[in-house]
DNA sequence: GCGTTGCGAAACTTTAGCGTATCGAAAACG
DNA sequence: CGTTTTCGATACGCTAAAGTTTCGCAACGC
């Protein structure tokens, strides 16, 4: 490839600096999280052996591990949702079939993964994690949520933690326990079939 | 203490081993892997350390990892909840107060860390703790469903597999998410009240 | 008491990864 | 051209842990 050139704005001189390395050694570190592996088992070695990029490459750009972890998964932009829909009914279907393509991406999963596993061993990691990616999916939620109480479309007396739990958690947990790898058989209406089954409710009447 | 015998089936000559250091063993390997740690983490000097024991004890039992911690999930008898309750209503909330104090207790979450992070590398071990573990709950929990539906207390038109995956998983991700951590601070009717609002159905009438 | 085996502690060897340094080639600049 | 910097590759010394062996002592049957 003859594209190897990155930014203009200053000149530093001699040879820049290929993005295309940097982009294959985020992916490769996103592929090997996204494959399971913890930050403790994720190794700088086994990232340049992936990314078919030498070791000087990486510790030239990142000093360590955490910072490297950090940069990759910022990479990681997860679009909220639009949430314009009509209905609340529509923006809660559509806000799960979201989370259902999360869960099903390996990438997608290795941000849970990391926030699960290694909270205690990496705590201030684990929380800028937590602020940029996990609260403002919460909060988008709640606030839907809130939306439906104040229209009526939900019910007055609505508990929104366990209902925001409720929501989230069957998909997670549905996919985790069904759809069991990343090439999902999943049914491709499941998200509605949630909501629409969540909304009702269980009991007859 | 002067205990140290074990069993007097054969009768090997020599000293007999300890089954307090087996059991101290044991309990090591649960605590290790009830505070997070995945398999792979996992090492026999740890085991050794908590346990109070010399290395050697544990490799004359286990020739390997894996084996030592089949033998310790062996241990883990998890009682499944007794279903004679009146109502399927009940039934629920029992079933889910076992799965709460089982999300809150270390030495059971170990069994779901396990099953779910560590498929990919020891499929054969997870295969194992599925069919023990995990395949008798669902079967439980879809046995009471149907029972539900049968008796006219749950809607006709069920959706089984995803109502399993609301009941368990909510109660997994709202642990997860609300009650940080061991010591756990969720309200102490949380079963009730997740159970309550999920058979109502989240929409106002 | 004697032989046998288990015990915990410690020393050993091997393996794996880290972070650094060095190498020839390549890609930009003047 | 020559200079400068990065490239991938490889080698190095270092640390941590794995797994094995050794050792002196303890607990059993005979």
């Amino acid at each position: 490839m003859t594209t190897t050139d990155e930014t203009q704005a200053a000149r530093p001189a001699g040879r820049p600096r290929s993005a295309r390395a940097e982009k294959a050694i985020i992916d490769a570190t996103l592929d090997l999280m996204g494959e399971g592996m913890s930050l403790a088992e994720l190794s700088i070695e086994a990232i340049a052996a992936r990314a078919g990029v030498g070791k000087t490459t990486i510790y030239r750009r990142w000093s360590n591990k955490e910072d490297l972890v950090v940069d990759a998964l910022a990479k990681l932009k997860s679009p909220l949702p639009e949430m314009g829909g009509r209905s609340v009914h529509e923006d809660l279907i559509a806000y799960l079939e979201v989370v259902r393509r999360d869960a099903c991406d390996a990438r997608s999963r290795c941000v849970l993964n990391i926030a699960m596993n290694d909270a205690e061993r990496h705590p201030r990691l684990v929380e800028r994690i937590r602020q940029a990616t996990i609260e403002p999916r919460r909060a988008a939620m709640s606030a839907l949520l809130q939306r439906g109480v104040a229209s009526g479309e939900l019910r007055a007396d609505l508990d929104v933690p366990v209902a925001m739990a409720t929501l989230v958690g069957t998909m997670m947990w549905y996919v985790r326990s069904e759809g069991l790898d990343g090439a999902g058989e999943l049914p491709h209406n499941i998200a509605e079939r949630i909501v629409d089954q969540i909304l009702t409710g269980l009991v007859s009447r």
